[in-house]
DNA sequence: GTCTATAAGCCGATAGAC
DNA sequence: GTCTATCGGCTTATAGAC
């Protein structure tokens, strides 16, 4: 009868891969919170609901599975970006809903953690960030440019320039408003800086007299 | 003859305020480099060149001596920022100077170490980061909304809101370009986005007539 | 106040049973 | 492949001489 390799129905019922996957949504968890340094492979074990050798069969070591995480979470940030609402509409319209789920996107606690442990690490793992300004900074910003380009009749001095400002703003927006916690002490509104920005797009190619 | 107290000359040659200020100084070149995890107590006494019980006669702990050393440094930050070039001048001139007064600022290694550290440890030390908000982020922003308020004729709509979009354009160029290395990637360049900013300003406040 | 020496615990990484 | 047990080394913080 029963031999070996049937004791997997009681307390160990997943296979390899999802013990490696499991690894990478407990490491996600710790390192996304307390930094590279503040991580020990020990908290990372027992959240993750392995013993640490296992951690290091899967992964070379501490650096490695840190860098693995980290590509695998901005690759996966940059799919589900820019993808339906691409180039087309009319720009008020479309700016301003860009804007907005550009805002959305970025305020989430999974996103702002990303983002923090990249400028956190970006001097002990310079690739990590030149990856993520690869496929998610130049990336939005081309999107974007390209934008502005195929639109001649908003009269844009610099396109790439204009798409920086244009991100750049929101991005400072939440750095200042949420990583660096200006909510508490700040009446400043995402509404309020959107505003200010489509306003600044489309006045500048309109008739427009000044009152004095 | 001599009996006590003259050992001073050979290499101990710092009052009791010297040597919290050397800690300090250590203690900056290494928290800013490494972190606040990444930072250990016997390297901050090495490089200050005391040892570690006197750090801790002079500060409580780690977390003390972290929290002094940031605060510190991001009241020095305000000091030297925009005191001498206040509200007054041209538009197209002051903006220009002040972006560029402001890029060059930002781009010193001290500066970028700041903000990397400041972000990184939001999480765990949100009063610091708020103590950069208020004394930093949040007063540059009202000094630029009181110039754009004095100068009706650029007809701005929000002028904090103007403030953010126009300060957090710069802060988001260095972030990109220079914390997560862009400037490798990309031929984005400062004067370009300065010119951008310059012109959505301008050129909204000016006769302008569409060519179509 | 400042030093040397040390305590007590946590770190990353590995050895060996199964 | 996965576990338990363990090894040096480094960590924060303190004790005691001067």
């Amino acid at each position: 009868m029963g031999t070996t390799k049937l004791k997997r129905n009681l307390k160990d019922d997943s296979s390899p891969i999802e013990k490696r996957e499991q690894i990478l949504q407990g490491a996600m968890q710790v390192f996304l919170t307390h930094g590279y340094a503040g991580t020990s492979m020990d908290r990372v074990a027992a959240i993750a609901g392995v013993s640490k050798q296992t951690i290091y069969s899967h992964f070379q070591d501490k650096e490695g599975l840190f860098t693995v995480l980290i590509e695998r979470v901005t690759i996966d940030r940059l799919q589900g970006e820019l993808g339906a609402e691409m180039l087309c509409g009319e720009p008020e319209v479309l700016l301003r809903r860009v804007a907005y789920a550009f805002l959305e996107r970025m305020s989430s606690e999974d996103y702002l953690n990303l983002l923090r442990v990249i400028v956190a690490e970006s001097g002990r793992f310079p690739e990590l960030a030149e990856l993520y300004n690869r496929t998610v900074i130049q990336r939005g910003r081309q999107i974007l440019a390209s934008y502005f380009q195929a639109h001649p009749e908003l009269n844009i001095l610099d396109p790439e320039a204009m798409a920086h400002v244009f991100a750049g703003t929101l991005v400072s927006f939440c750095l200042a408003q949420e990583i660096l916690h200006g909510k508490l002490i700040s009446s400043l509104t995402g509404e309020r800086v959107v505003n200010e920005l489509i306003d600044l797009v489309l006045k500048r190619s309109a008739i427009q007299s000044p009152n004095h």
